[in-house]
DNA sequence: TCAGGTACCTACCCAGAGGTAAGAAACACT
DNA sequence: AGTGTTTCTTACCTCTGGGTAGGTACCTGA
């Protein structure tokens, strides 16, 4: 539940899942999360080893991130919860 | 992620899958919750409907908890949750 | 010179998860 | 009279998820 028991957490891995993307780009597929929450997950994620951070020393700079082989297992996790939710809507 | 988004709704789940079972049978199976949390989450998961509550006007008291048919759907969330916790330790 | 884009960080706020500790109602049994 | 059993309740504390709002660094292009 620490690892990907939140809101966001859930919605990014989700998002994550069609491959390694910018920060920029996960902003415009999340509308509605801030900035701040997305900056935070994201580092916890990458702090539990869900994720992996790439960063490219350019201007302006190019940040992408990636699911890891332990952020792919948790994609069931993820696919249950949307599941569950959809139906019990 | 309201719903069973939780620590110990999660585990309460996955003990009531056993079937209706009294409060203090509960706090045995989970030794480390508080009985305030214990109580608290039981009266979340009623009114989320995810399980009913059988109160019998006995003394002492006697009071049972039972999932629904929606918290019988809800058991794929948590087996998925609990298989990635036990292979990512 | 000045607006603009990109990936952040900071401070402040609120609500809820989670813990500890204590007590309450009601009867049974010694 | 007192102790125990069972299901809660209440008060107080801390930590974190989540939001709003604003600031920073660096270069590009008009």
């Amino acid at each position: 539940m620490t690892l990907i028991g939140s809101k966001w957490k859930v919605l990014l891995l989700q998002n994550l899942r069609d491959g390694r993307q910018r920060y920029g780009e996960l902003k415009r597929r999340l509308p509605d999360i801030s900035e701040k929450m997305l900056i935070h997950e994201l580092k916890q994620l990458v702090e539990a080893g869900l994720v992996t951070k790439h960063a490219y020393p350019e201007i302006p700079p190019r940040v992408e991130y990636e699911l890891t082989a332990n952020g792919q297992q948790a994609l069931p996790v993820v696919d249950s919860i949307i599941a569950f939710g959809r139906q019990y809507l």
